[in-house]
DNA sequence: TTTTACCTGAGCAATTTACTAGGTAATTGC
DNA sequence: GCAATTACCTAGTAAATTGCTCAGGTAAAA
């Protein structure tokens, strides 16, 4: 599994359709400004996303990018995937079978555990998740702000 | 958080500290031979990780490397850490503030959760964990084996 | 038919990756 | 003390990747 800026760019500009794509497509352009990504990479990224049928292009004035599925139908490795190649094992050598041979594969195999339990954990959160768990967070913001603000009130009021 | 070779590269080479660190250092050549890494790309990586107090080195023959405290207290978010800085934002345009602005700092802050979420889910992990997790998985290996053995056996006794 | 959007491919600067080559410093066994 | 061994340090560098631009397409809707 592999995370870098372009993973960040795709999963930031599918956030971008999640959160806009209710109301009509979302022109790349607008995520370009958005997201202050040139608008032909994010048509490399999109081009990707297509391939794995994670978002739908529609044509024409007043066209854009909807997301593929249902938000929740989309989960964050689907994403990174799309658009990062898994990390490969550049040179897994076998003509030399030394004694450390063993060892090597031990790690290797060490590696593969953890690297599938982190593609499980980005498998479980979708889209979906991210936006709901965010507005959770917003709305105990307000609220906390709203608890300050009546404190602020209270304060006043005695004073 | 980013996710690269150069990560994987860190992780296996303290998970060869972990499993042969109990009889005395270990040296980087002998990693270098076990993972099929360069020796100079190691004491870059290596340079990075004592940096951090992962790893503890001693001079002179016979000296090597030890983990710097035990594997159990070491998590795979600190080796990444140690060698892949975190991926920053390049670019966080104050000067324009258009209509979308506030349209990216809500994407930009639900990756900042889900990052925050792989780092935690990663803090959790140490390497103790992943190797005994390894131990166990080959021990219920060897066991479905030994049972496919008896089968085989009682087949041949029928037989 | 013109606008608006998606699509394709070439190319390029900056960065990262992985390595080579050359040291110095500390420790050990002789 | 001397030589071998190992950590540790510095600089350079070829190859790959990243992030992006430019220049052209093609397809759908007004």
């Amino acid at each position: 599994m592999r995370l870098s800026t372009k993973g960040r760019y795709a999963v930031t500009a599918m956030l971008d359709l999640a959160l806009n794509g209710t109301q009509g497509p979302v022109t790349l352009a607008d995520i370009s400004e958005n997201q202050g990504i040139s608008l032909s990479y994010l048509e490399q990224l999109f081009a990707a996303l297509r391939s794995k049928g994670l978002v739908r292009g529609v044509r024409g004035p007043g066209g854009g990018y909807y997301l593929g599925r249902d938000s929740a139908e989309i989960s964050i490795a689907d994403i990174i995937c799309a658009v990062d190649e898994w990390v490969e094992y550049t040179r897994r050598k076998r003509e030399s079978q030394t004694i450390h041979e063993g060892q090597r594969c031990l790690t290797h195999s060490l590696w593969d555990d953890l690297s599938e339990q982190i593609f499980d954990f980005l498998t479980d959160i979708s889209l979906h998740d991210l936006v709901k768990r965010g507005e959770m967070r917003e709305a105990a913001r307000l609220e906390k702000k709203a608890a300050a603000a009546q404190v602020v009130g209270l304060k006043e009021q005695a004073a």
